[in-house]
Order: C-alpha cells, then sequence, then structure tokens
DNA sequence: AATCCGGGGGA
DNA sequence: TCCCCAGGATT
C-alpha cells in the first residue's frame, strides 16, 4: 500500500506529497482538521473548494477564532450538514482555551472536541502526528471486507473490520498508509465496478479470488424516502427588503438563515397559514428539494408588505448569495424574487 | 442500536 | 432515480 501511494497519491490541498512525507514532514494539523471536517459524509470534489475558500479567509486556527460562527456558516452554505461548521466554531474556542491553540494528542481529549469522534480522532493523531491510530471510515470498511471477504453488512462487521485493520496497519508512516487506504477506495476500490485490474493488493483479495466483490459488502435496505411539503412564504417590503428568520440551532437546517415557512408535512400540503398578514399570491411553480430522509415540495407565496414583526430578519433583496443560506432556499429566493422582476 | 442531519457527483 | 460520500451527536 505504502509503495503504491507514493506512486499514485491523489494530490489534495490538505496533503504533504509522499514524496516529503516519507522524509517525516508532516502536515499543517489545523489543515487536516479542516478538511477531515468537511470530509464527514463528503466527497473530495465536492468539499474541495470549500476547503480553499475555508483556508484563504481563515489560514489559521487564530483567524478562525476571531471570525463569527454566522460568517463560517456562510462560507458553509451548500455544503451540508451545518452543525459541522458550528462543531468547528465551538472547537477553536477549545482548542485555544485549553489547548493553547493546538490540539491534544490523545484519543480520550479529542474525543471529548465537539465534532470529533472515533473516525476523526484517529485520522487527526495519524495523518498530523504520525501516532498510529486505526483509521476506519466507508473506504476502509468496503476494502477490508473485500479483502477478507466478510460477509454481511457492515454494521454487522464493524467490529471484526476493525480488528483485521488492527492486523494490517504498519508502524511506520501511518498517516500514509491510513490516507492510502482512502485513496484506494476511492479510484480502485470503488463501491460500484472496482477496478481490480488494476489494484495493487488484487493478489491478496479475497473477494477478488471469489469473484465476490460485486456483492461484498453485502448491501444493507434502505428506508423509503417519504415525501412531504408545505407552504414558503416570501415577504417583500417597498424598500425592497425581505423577512428571514434564523432556525433553531438544533434540527434541520439548524442555525442557518431561511425564509418563512409553514409545517413540513407527509404527503399533503399542510394549512397555508402566513407567519403575518399580508396580501399573498400563490405562485404556479414549485421549489423541489431532496433531502437524506425526505423529498419536499414547496409552494411559494409571495406579498409585498409594508412592516413585519420586529422578529424577522430584513435582508436587502440581493443578499442571499454571501449569507448563511441553505441550498433549499437559495432555490427557493431564485423563483420568488423572479415575481418581484429582481 | 436507530435515527437525524445536506447536498451533490456519478452511474 | 438511486447510491454513496475521509461520520458525529442524539435518543
Amino acid at each position: 500500500m505504502i509503495e503504491w501511494y507514493d506512486q499514485y497519491a491523489r494530490d489534495l490541498p490538505w496533503r504533504i506529497s509522499p514524496v516529503f512525507s516519507k522524509k517525516g514532514i508532516k502536515p499543517d494539523p489545523y489543515r487536516v482538521w479542516i478538511s477531515e471536517i468537511m470530509l464527514q459524509q463528503t466527497s473530495v470534489k465536492v468539499a474541495t473548494p470549500f476547503f480553499l475558500k475555508f483556508i484563504e479567509k481563515w489560514p489559521n486556527i487564530l483567524s478562525l477564532h476571531q471570525t463569527s460562527e454566522t460568517e463560517v456558516l456562510a462560507l458553509w452554505s451548500g455544503l451540508g450538514y451545518y452543525r459541522r461548521a458550528r462543531n468547528l466554531k465551538a472547537c477553536a474556542e477549545i482548542l485555544l482555551r485549553e489547548y493553547e491553540g493546538g490540539f491534544p494528542i490523545e484519543e480520550k481529549k479529542l474525543l471529548k472536541l465537539p465534532g470529533i469522534g472515533k473516525y476523526t480522532s484517529a485520522a487527526i493523531l495519524t495523518i498530523a502526528f504520525g501516532i498510529p491510530a486505526i483509521v476506519v471510515d466507508g473506504n476502509v470498511e468496503r476494502i477490508i471486507a473485500r479483502l477478507f471477504g466478510l460477509d454481511g453488512t457492515i454494521s454487522k462487521l464493524k467490529p471484526e473490520i476493525r480488528t483485521y485493520m488492527m492486523n494490517v496497519s504498519p508502524s511506520a508512516r501511518p498517516g500514509d498508509f491510513a490516507q492510502a487506504m482512502m485513496d484506494l477506495g476511492a479510484t480502485i476500490c470503488k463501491p460500484l465496478n472496482p477496478e481490480c485490474m488494476i489494484c495493487p493488493i488484487r493478489d491478496s483479495c479475497k473477494s477478488y479470488k471469489d469473484g465476490t466483490t460485486n456483492i461484498i459488502p453485502r448491501k444493507t435496505k434502505k428506508p423509503i424516502k417519504t415525501f412531504r411539503k408545505g407552504y414558503i412564504y416570501l415577504a417583500v417590503t417597498k424598500s425592497n427588503e425581505i423577512a428571514m428568520i434564523v432556525r433553531p440551532k438544533s434540527g434541520l437546517l439548524g442555525g442557518m438563515m431561511c425564509l418563512p415557512s409553514s409545517e413540513w408535512t407527509e404527503k399533503k400540503y399542510p394549512k397555508n397559514s402566513p407567519p403575518f398578514p399580508g396580501e399573498w399570491v400563490a405562485l404556479d411553480q414549485t421549489i423541489r428539494h431532496s433531502f437524506t430522509h425526505f423529498d419536499l415540495e414547496l409552494r411559494m407565496m409571495v406579498s409585498s408588505i409594508f412592516s413585519v414583526p420586529n422578529s424577522y430578519i430584513l435582508k436587502p433583496f440581493n443578499f442571499s448569495l454571501t449569507e448563511k443560506v441553505p441550498s433549499v432556499m437559495k432555490k427557493a429566493l431564485v423563483l420568488g424574487l423572479k415575481y418581484f422582476h429582481f
């Protein structure tokens, strides 16, 4: 794996090239941390431009600490799982207060930090500090299951996979080994149609020998996606300002700035109940958006208004691209603002 | 142990 | 349309 990594490692902005890492040079822990958080349930392709923007804006922990959560959420807009961004900011606070702006290098302490779990603590320890740790992510689970021909769903195999991973992890260059596994999983040992013909560990692979790479790991049945509907309300003042709200910290799109909306109910539309009085008009077009657990259809209601209750935030009509607005709300704004000829 | 939490690339 | 992505926190 290490030999393969030396030749084929992906060139990624949070990494040190194996040319240097084999000499013991290590990447910036801050960059490793930011990348690992962004890469949680997010592909390299999607995370990379966000990482570059983030590092340009906040190149170190001090600069991150000095900015606001709102600014971080604004940059995170469109990346999803917004709690990650809020945890990042909270974590920076703790790192400065308790660890002089660095990272503790004990798993127990890392696990106490917000947003850092079993995987991310191991990744930081081994990639940023060269401390051997068992790094198990989705790639590793798939590779190990195939390599040893483990028959079962990933959730049942987890303890076994961890044991196998302990037994195959080298003590030399543990960080590069972890990253080599991820590269193998992303480019060769893919979920669908793995490229076994160019795999560096094919000769050791049980499922390749058995011809079972297409059924290992075994797929779990996924719950069916539900469908929800609701109303969303775009109110524009005479001075071209839009009424917005900030969603509660916990729950869907927590802490993000959104248009007011009704409940989102299963299958049928809920009662149309505008957040405040206005001359509400329904638009013909609806907004569709897909979340992990449900698909959403929103019917857009628009109104010109004179004033709104002061619990609402008024934003200029052209604000949305630089604020903490989630993708579904950007879609809604694009549609709704057409009505007002913006 | 389940469930919640976004969004998009790629097939 | 469906799968899956360098998972973590909550229940």
